[in-house]
DNA sequence: CGATTTATGTAATGATCGACACAAAAATCA
DNA sequence: TGATTTTTGTGTCGATCATTACATAAATCG
């Protein structure tokens, strides 16, 4: 490469997923320009020249969540062999990455900026923006399984879709909360049991 | 009455609801000083005599939460005619006091103080604390429907508790996302389709 | 070599944080 | 009335917030 100029000291991908970190387990507004650089092992000048902003750091720290963590949980969803296997493997790998003892308990795309606040609304709505897409997804995968003759017709996709990502959603609260893998998964399994009872036709009552 | 010194020239009662909205609506670390002088029509220093402290006055906030509000969503369960009605009745109140236009979505002790941080962790304890204590209502509850014959002792109904919890506290973000009372009683009404397949013997696998 | 370019460490910016000192105001008590 | 007690409004405390000036260090270019 040779490029001018003096060469970066730090390894700028490790100082990110340290970044990521700091985020994931204190949130946007709760992590401190303090916090990022203790973590990430640098000063506060070499990391606004690197990444720009604490919140366009917290951006790219937003896309290695997604390409690593996100991954993890969602990458079973579109290449699961049915509709309910791909959920099942949402939630099951969802109870797995929720509890490892060395990283945060919870989802970061959930749990980093539910408060409206004025210096961080624009990456409030990016995370509400995101999590909408993970019902898109997923409804997206479920319309599969319409197409696949595993559920029916009449059954209402969206609203399946939002239960399960609601489910997820709810898993990262409880995860925050002390539950284990095995309690997750026990939450997972009893989402899942309304499975049969979803994918028919929608109650009468519903549309009344 | 007629008490010495020169009386309070506000509300307490009143600048309390307000209080409590702006916490609810930002979360305890989300509120400032001001934002909370500026809801409850007084200077900090009315604030600290009348309340103490911010935390103080957050623990208090948490107080008149949990009788209007809170009673509100889990004032149907301990009376419900049946360990059935009584989450119906509970998920159903959810969807309606989650999404009243004049309140802020979601709920005060699911959203206040989700991450770890120096200066609020005593509160973001109390909270946590607050949500098993829901758990076990819920669970109390649920064994009552044991002795009443309708849910197998065979059920886990720790796990029920924790699962019907568990998609309460989604439909809190859910709520902050922008859903309507419609697609929360949704939701709420796919949890309870899988009523029917928790409340027999849990399946053999879980106990493999 | 000297000139240029980029990164680093120190230190400081103005703004805001929660909390409080102080004195004036408004009530009761003697 | 004067003494006491409590509240109110103004102003400010040190600490911390995200961000950046500035000078120095370390690389490439000519």
């Amino acid at each position: 490469m040779a490029e001018r100029g003096r060469p970066r000291a730090f390894d700028k991908e490790a100082a990110l997923a340290r970044a990521m970190e700091v985020f994931w387990r204190r949130g946007y507004e709760g992590t401190s320009m303090t916090d990022l650089t203790a973590a990430m092992g640098i000063a506060s000048p070499s990391l606004y020249a690197a990444f720009g902003s604490k919140e366009e750091l917290f951006r790219q720290a937003l896309k290695h969540y997604s390409a690593t963590e996100g991954e993890e949980i969602w990458g079973g969803v579109p290449g699961a062999p049915t509709a309910f296997a791909a959920v099942e493997n949402y939630l099951m790998s969802t109870a797995r990455v929720f509890t490892r003892r060395t990283k945060p308990p919870g989802c970061l795309i959930v749990l980093s900026a539910l408060h409206p606040a004025e210096h961080s609304d624009r990456v409030r709505q990016t995370l509400i923006a995101m999590r909408a897409e993970t019902v898109a997804g997923l409804k997206a995968r479920l319309q599969q399984g319409v197409g696949a003759g595993e559920i029916s017709p009449q059954a209402d996709v969206a609203a399946i879709a939002r239960y399960y990502v609601t489910v997820q959603q709810g898993m990262s609260i409880q995860a925050r909360d002390g539950a284990s893998r095995r309690e997750l998964e026990a939450i997972a399994r009893a989402a899942l049991a309304a499975w049969p009872a979803l994918i028919g036709a929608p109650p009468a009552a519903a549309s009344a």
